[in-house]
Formats: structure tokens, sequence, C-alpha cells
DNA sequence: ACGGTTCTGTTGTATTTCCAACAAACGGAG
DNA sequence: CTCCGTTTGTTGGAAATACAACAGAACCGT
């Protein structure tokens, strides 16, 4: 729990924000923390959340869920990363996503219209918060805008393809890991779990990637690789 | 081109700046205005605006496209909206969709950076603006969680459904007309035209909605209507 | 080591989508 | 009015996906 200062200090939303001043900040943003087990709800669809969450420890996905239980996933919260700010900053929009925990975490939540309706003068730092989250939704929108990317495409195979080298490209190498098991990845997706499977085995099977477990490796394209 | 103050005026980015400031600002802000021919590209995948675009007349579509013309369209700009913001606002983003006029159209280029990076203090609109640029963000945010709902939908009946049932709230009305025809409709959901089109004539012998040109008509659901 | 649970890959069948080609309806331009 | 290009609806065969059911692997705590 001491080290939370530091996941605070590293976190976009606080950015070029003087560490002397981050408590003072917090009290001025009526912060508080609360932690939740694996699979608890953070936050509901049909919530109109007043501050945004911020992660301080383990991690949570953002997901749409229907009355059958069907769901896709719209992304994974890390530490540091900031979620439900979107509605958090329209005054009474509704939540369309839940947020549930995937493993034991700790949520900080910052009441954002305390930044917003405040007169950014009043504090040096607001104007600096509120830039910082301007720059957060900015990014946000980059991520959605990736996410429709992968979901435009037609395929399972074109699906995989597009995320997984957004994220080769994110993380900077043809291998890396990714923060959803099978079931997860399918419902990032929006593709069935076991077709998902089957393609990744003829994938593997043509060389264009290897996996084990939630590590990928994509290969270089192979001229005689074989078709199907 | 006189009312083009008006939409200034109206629009959400100049929201609660004094008319009589709008003047000043947009000379502050570098705006210059362009004009464009239907299917012009207003900007290419590729780019890295510095400045947001306004739409003050016309129609544009913002649109993804691969190499063999398969296009996905993200959204549609009606004037007053902006266009861009989120590239305009990360610094070196490169834009991976490109923006085509779908008529004549005019657009108010604004150096978003001269908004963000000068102290707020400098002029008290700056601060007016950042915070509407914010809300802008945020609603940007919503329509792309919107278009992620409609597209995680796995038939093209559900994508149908889901997208003009999202019209109809928004436009508050079982009747309605939407921004599209027939082909960029298919292009906005990432489904087969003719398949669309098929699916949208057993909606209607089913009783579900009916349709002419781009009105919709959706219908409270019936009872005996006949499956399939 | 032992069950029990979860995760992953495989397979077969039913259903749906994709694609190409065509037909009908519509809307200017001359 | 006719001609012509565009838009929209229809159809049939090829291909891909959805669904369900199952089997092996991995993981958990006892």
């Amino acid at each position: 729990m001491r080290d939370n200062l530091q996941v605070l200090k590293s976190s976009a939303v606080f950015d070029s924000v003087d560490a002397a001043h981050i408590d003072a900040m917090l009290c001025c943003l009526g912060a508080r923390t609360q932690t939740f087990d694996r699979n608890d709800y953070v936050l509901r669809a049909g919530d109109s959340p007043e501050s945004l969450g911020l992660l301080l420890d383990g991690g949570v996905l953002v997901v749409q869920e229907d009355f059958w239980g069907n769901r896709n996933i719209r992304g994974r919260i890390t530490p540091g990363q900031v979620f439900a700010e979107t509605f958090a900053c329209v005054p009474g929009a509704v939540m369309d996503v839940s947020v549930v925990a995937d493993e034991s975490s700790v949520v900080l939540w910052l009441g954002v219209q305390r930044i917003l309706r405040t007169c950014p003068a009043a504090c040096a730092h607001h104007s600096r918060m509120i830039r910082n989250l301007l720059s957060e939704l900015a990014q946000n929108n980059l991520r959605a805008n990736e996410k429709l990317t992968h979901l435009s495409c037609r395929s399972t195979r074109e699906k995989l393809l597009s995320y997984l080298s957004a994220e080769a490209r994110r993380q900077g190498g043809a291998e890396f890991a990714i923060p959803f098991d099978r079931q997860q990845l399918a419902d990032y997706l929006s593709v069935e779990r076991s077709a998902m499977s089957a393609e990744l085995s003829r994938m593997q099977r043509e060389g264009l990637l290897s996996t084990r477990k939630n590590v990928f490796c994509l290969r270089p394209a192979s001229p005689g690789a074989a078709r199907k």
C-alpha cells in the first residue's frame, strides 16, 4: 500500500504534478480508496458515476453484458490507468458497460467534477490535471479506434491478425504477452472461442505464429507456407 | 457564408464563449477555412494533423480503408461538429482513418495546440474552450462506445437492431432518418450490403419495422409476428 | 497423489454470411 | 420522354462461423 504513491506519481493523470502537492490534491478531489475481490463488480451498467476510477493495484475488465450472459470485453485496465472517466466527465451519462475485477484490486476514486467545475485558476494544479485528463480521454479514444479496427474485420483470422499486430507494435517486438486468456480474447474480439482456437491452430500450422498460453510470437511471412 | 458565425456559436466547442470574443479567438487559434468537393479527401490516413476540423457546411465521413478499397465508416460529421480532434490533441499521433467529403463541404481548421500549450490564464476563454474540448472528446468516446456495441453483435440482424434502436433513442422517436444510404450503412456496420438488404426485407415482412429510402420506422413488438 | 475445476483444442452439424450476378426501382440530363 | 448511371432488392452456391459436445492438459487445494 505504500507504493500506491509510486503508482500515482507515474500515472498519466498526475503527470507533471509536483509529488509534494499530490496529497493536497487528493484531499481536494475527495479521493477515497476501495478494494475488490476477483469477480466483484466495481461499477455496473446503469450507474452514473461521479468519480473516475484510478486503478492502484490488481486488474479490472471493462465489459458489456446482455441479459443472457454474453459479454464483450472492451478492455483491461492495469495499475496507473483510469476508467469510467468518460462517464464521469459527462454529467448524467449512464454507463452501458460494467467494470469487473479480474483479480484482487484497489481503486482510487477521484471526483472529477471538482476538477472541472471550480475555476481552474483556484489551484495551480487544476489546469494541469484538466489537460492530463484531456490527454487521457484522447488516449482512450485511440484505444477505442484500435478496437473498432479489429472488430470491423470480417473473419476471425483477420481479427486475430489485426489485434496481434497491434499488440506487437505496442509492445515493440514480435514476441509478447497478452492480458487475456482464450475465452477473454474471444470475448474481446467478438468471436467464437472454439472457432478462434481452431483458427489459431491453423495459423500455427501455417507458421504464421506460435503461442504458448498467453505468449504469442509472430513470424515473418514465409513464402513457401502451406495455405489452409 | 455569413451564417458560418451562427454555426460556430451553436457549436459545442464554442459553447459559453461570448459571441463578441469569437473573432478574437479565431485569430488566436490560427483559424482558416478550406472548401472541398464531394469525394475529396479532407485528411488521409497517415497524416498527423495539428489542427482539429470544425465542419461549417456540408457533410464528411470518417472512414478506414484497406489496400483493396474495403472501407469501414466510423461516422458521419454534420455542421457544427468537430473531427480529428483526438489526433490533434495527441502530438505526433498518426491517423489510421481518413476523412472524405460526402458532399461539398467547408471546414474550419483550429490549431488546438495553441489552446493547450499556452497558459490557460492568458485568455479567459482558453479555459472554457479546454473544458469544451474535453467534453467533446468525452462525447466522441460515447459515440465510439456505441459503435463498439453495434459491432460486437454477432449477426447482421442484431447489428441492425442495435444501430436502429440507438438512432431511435437519439432522435427521440420510432420514426427517423439515418445519414447513410444502404451501402454506407453496410460499411458502417461492417456487414455485406446484399445480406443486410435481405435482412431488412425479412424484418419488414415480420413487421419489425418499415423503411422507405433512409427513413426508418420501428414498430412495437407484435406477439403474433411470424418467425423467419 | 488425488479429485475437482478451469482452460484449451478438436470435431461434426446446423446456420449464417460472403460473393457474384442479375433484376427492379429511382433519379437526373438531354 | 428516353437514356443511363446509381441505388436497392433478390437469389444460389461456396465458404465461414455458431453451437454443442467432448477430451486432454494444466492448475488448484487438500
